[in-house]
DNA sequence: CAAAATTCCTGACTGC
DNA sequence: TGCAGTCAGGAATTTT
């Protein structure tokens, strides 16, 4: 669940809290949290005594980086949180599968209920390594996107994230009309735009006017643009407002506050209430094994 | 090669 | 009350 903008705002509070500190201790409770791995204590041995030089974000995943050039990445899978604790003596809560310790006391719980979510150190490539970055994301002009793959060669196959990578609506354009996808299983394959899932799957397409099922090369110069400027848009809302929590509360920031995208959203859990442009009821459909929520009139 | 289906997992919920 | 069955979905893997 947790996508670009609930990973984004977890990124920001991670900036601002764990910066220029010293990891002193790592426990790892469940081994599948580091599958990556093939031992935990490689996973702890590769943190400790370890100092955060900077917090970064690419599609949905959260990429520490690490004084010795390794990355810590974490990827949140559907129920993942990371929550921050003044000491070790506030309580952990179920599901904690790894705890990072910090000099100062403080500790970072990474706590997922589905183990769907992943923690790993992504080692540099090689001086002479070629990383085979997405043909997608090197449509980019511009953006932190490209350095960010090329140090963490696990993230190189990601497609364009729309805040760290630079791509113009016609080099857009180029996508869609490259591929044969319905518009939803496109914004939704994180190999060609990263960072989008179902949630704003459904809000970006709504607020374009189209429909999950439009097949991407048949959009039209206008619809294009129109899409290409309106990912970008729903997103930024949505990180003003620190993400979507719906009534699980399976997000939270690592201060353990919910967001409140969830009053803004136009169609996404809202199957038979009145739509707000039209009143026409919201209808729901499985798509791919997945919901999607739509306006049959303003996305006709 | 692309596209679609399967698999992993736990807790909430449904129906008997 | 208990219990089997269903659903939720990100992404790696497998199948078509």
């Amino acid at each position: 669940m947790p996508e670009l903008p609930e990973v984004e705002t977890v990124r920001s509070v991670l900036a601002r809290e764990i910066v220029a500190k010293k990891i002193k201790l790592v426990h790892v409770t469940d081994g599948r949290a580091v599958r990556r791995h093939k031992t935990a204590k490689d996973f702890r041995d590769q943190l400790e005594e370890r100092t955060i030089k900077s917090v970064e974000r690419l599609g949905k995943n959260i990429v520490v980086e690490l004084d010795d050039a390794h990355h810590l990445v974490v990827h949140l899978g559907m129920t993942g949180q990371v929550l921050r604790a003044k000491n070790a003596k506030e309580p952990k809560p179920k599901h904690t599968h790894v705890v990072i310790a910090f000099t100062t006391g403080e500790e970072l719980r990474y706590v997922d209920q589905r183990t769907f979510g992943e923690l790993y150190v992504a080692t540099p490539p090689g001086e002479d390594e070629v990383v085979e970055i997405s043909k997608y994301a090197r449509l980019s002009i511009g953006g932190n996107g490209m350095r960010i793959r090329r140090q963490v060669r696990e993230l190189a196959h990601l497609g364009i994230d729309p805040f760290e990578d630079q791509v113009g609506w016609d080099r857009f354009a180029a996508v869609l009309r490259s591929r044969t996808l319905a518009l939803k299983t496109l914004l939704t394959d994180q190999d060609i735009v990263a960072g989008i899932g179902n949630i704003y799957a459904d809000e970006i397409l709504f607020s374009a006017g189209l429909m999950y099922d439009r097949v991407s090369e048949s959009l039209s110069a206008i619809e294009i643009r129109r899409l290409h400027r309106t990912i970008p848009e729903v997103l930024t809302e949505a990180i003003k407002q620190g993400g979507t929590t719906l009534d699980d509360e399976m997000f939270l920031n690592p201060d353990g506050e919910p967001g409140s995208f969830q009053n803004d959203l136009q169609v996404h859990t809202r199957e038979g209430q009145p739509c707000y442009q039209c009143r026409t009821p919201v209808s729901k459909v499985t798509f791919h094994q997945r919901a999607t929520y739509f306006c049959a009139k303003c996305q006709g």
